[in-house]
DNA sequence: ATCCTGAAGAGAACCGGTTTTCCACCTTAC
DNA sequence: GTAAGGTGGAAAACCGGTTCTCTTCAGGAT
């Protein structure tokens, strides 16, 4: 596109600056007497240059005044780095990736990344190709994949060539990749099951998720062995999507299929809330006839009817973590894996107690 | 960062591509026997190109074999355009906003953009320098931005020099700025008065937004417009943020200072939120004694307790008309604003009966 | 006077594209 | 036989940075 705006045109006559849209290197350079290498290694410290005070001085206010802004563009051209992640979600109006994106974001900034967010359905792919050309076309530097299933084109195409594209897997751990951030959902599983026991109950079922998903496995292995450990029967178990309606379905199956329950474990937040309404359905008052303990501690919870007890997981670490993962697998060119620690825990509202027949 | 990666180095003794992270235009220019202008011209479709058939052909074998991606960076650098908007969100655990990055993400795909979206709150702000910078930097194209406040720092920035940047404000207006995108919250607080009155409530109270937001002022005289035209009282005002607890505050005073009351309008759906527990604190049963209508039609309103009566709008078509908009602007460089058409209803669910003292 | 040294900055190549200009060659017409 | 005109493609400038190498000049030592 050359328009001839030839810079600073009339600015060599009248010795003030033509009012252009953005400043240059070279604009500031001009204007402060030196070489625009000069101003680029003054604007990014490097240590290895040699410049009078004054000149270093004279440079910075020159480009503060000309409210100079280096091109992105030219730079990820210059140093094949864009300072940008991509951070794919599977579902943007799920409450617990905002709160995964809301770590991710912010610790990317802290790092000097931005984050472009993206939305990975099946159902919506990026187009005619796959989101992994974000980085191949320079667009990012790395992946932080929310959004993962096996079995899809971006996973496989990520796993045929692990090396080219940088990526991490949050919160969906992907098997054998070696790069998955994740948070113990399995022990969280424990936990809850550890509390309900506690509470008196024995007739637990959990409202489970999709079987090729990840997290869903590992929320159902832990439940089922802590329940089997304690020597409680593990088989009441439906399986439903991660959402409000695959909760109210599960849990409507449950309650039909063993009216001796007690207790629902539901898997997501969503789920949690799908199970209380089929809990009213039921004629079941939560939590006198029934309890229900959720996943993930949001905002709302404290809003529902009852207040929804939640085991609560730290996801915006789990956003940070991940996104420190990538910025060290950037600078080391090697993947990890992280385990975020777990400090997660049992938020309680109102929806357990005892159970109605309990025979303590 | 001059690595002497000398591309093809090895390639021209054995005859095969050397492996490389990425194809250039230059690497399939050489592969092809013509020059990286040609293949640029042919990967473009320019339509002044005049050249053989089968030699294109073969070009485009030749990239496509070798995957080759232009490089967003030297693509941008060169026709000065990134490709790429910023979305500026206030809140991203707010699902309402989630159903315009939907639509924005969406529609922006469809036009060849991607959509960077960042958390713009009052508390955090974008570090050093403001979102504006993204697109003086050259990191994006133009803004969308969902997080107008007036009188915060980038607002005073966009509205003292339009001009430079391309932008659009989605969902909250800013007056006078001749760039809004936005939809008729005015006549949707009017639709659900007439409902409310339609089914015999004369008894009417809101849950109002923040005084300085654009949104919470429409809703606000919409529904004490449509009020006094009936011969309502239309003074049964209280403010909070736009929150489950701000609803929850909001209804709470509204319900100690009007016992009478019958019904509430929350002016967002979280507000909604906040206004059922608020009821359910009263002892007040929704809607045999209290009817709620929410604002904002979420896929969760059917899962509350009673499922949510609200008041819909079309908030992905708002996403997407923002997108359209901001497209236009860089084309015509003429900024506009659109009123999104209202096709806003309501979807009646369960909280909203005839007042419990109703005098037909 | 000459040589050396270090400080301060100039100059140029390069990153990977896009776009304008120009040129060689082949036809066709005269 | 040659000029005109069209075809098909080559060459080079440019976008705005970064970084490596080279030059110049002053001051001190010899």
């Amino acid at each position: 596109m050359r328009t001839s705006t030839t810079p600073g045109a009339s600015a060599e006559e009248t010795g003030s600056p033509v009012v252009r849209g953005r400043a240059r290197l070279i604009d500031v350079a001009e204007r402060s007497g030196v070489t625009k290498s000069i101003v680029s290694r003054i604007m990014n410290d490097d240590e290895t240059l040699r410049i009078r005070p004054e000149t270093r001085d004279r440079v910075k206010a020159v480009a503060e005044e000309l409210g100079y802004r280096p091109h992105a563009g030219a730079r990820a051209l210059s140093v094949s780095r864009t300072g940008a992640f991509a951070l794919l979600i599977p579902d943007l109006t799920n409450s617990v990736y905002a709160a995964i994106m809301r770590g991710a974001f912010r610790r990317a900034r802290e790092r000097g990344y931005f984050l472009l967010i993206a939305e990975d359905t099946p159902e919506s792919p990026a187009g005619p190709d796959d989101y992994a050309d974000l980085v191949v076309s320079g667009r990012v530097d790395g992946l932080l994949v929310a959004s993962a299933r096996p079995g899809s084109p971006l996973v496989e195409r990520l796993m045929d060539d692990p090396g080219s594209i940088a990526h991490v897997y949050v919160n969906r751990e992907v098997e054998g990749s070696g790069r998955n951030i994740g948070l113990d959902m399995y022990g969280a599983s424990a936990l809850a099951v550890d509390y309900l026991a506690g509470r008196g109950h024995a007739d637990i079922g959990i409202t489970a998720g999709p079987v090729d998903l990840h997290p869903a496995r590992s929320r159902l292995a832990g439940f089922v062995d802590r329940m089997t450990e304690k020597g409680l029967d593990a088989s009441r178990i439906e399986h439903g999507d991660f959402t409000e309606r695959g909760g109210f379905d599960a849990a409507t199956a449950l309650l039909q299929a063993h009216p001796q329950l007690t207790a629902i474990y539901a898997s997501t937040f969503g789920q949690a809330v799908g199970a209380l309404k089929a809990a009213r359905q039921h004629g079941l008052r939560v939590p006198e006839d029934l309890s229900v303990i959720g996943y993930d501690d949001l905002a709302v919870a404290d809003y529902l009817d009852p207040p929804l007890t939640t085991v609560a997981m730290p996801l915006d670490a789990l956003g940070v973590a991940a996104v420190d993962a990538l910025v060290e697998q950037l600078a080391t060119q090697t993947p990890t894996g992280v385990r975020v620690p777990d400090d997660c825990r049992i938020v309680e509202r109102e929806s357990v107690a005892a159970p109605r027949a309990s025979v303590r």
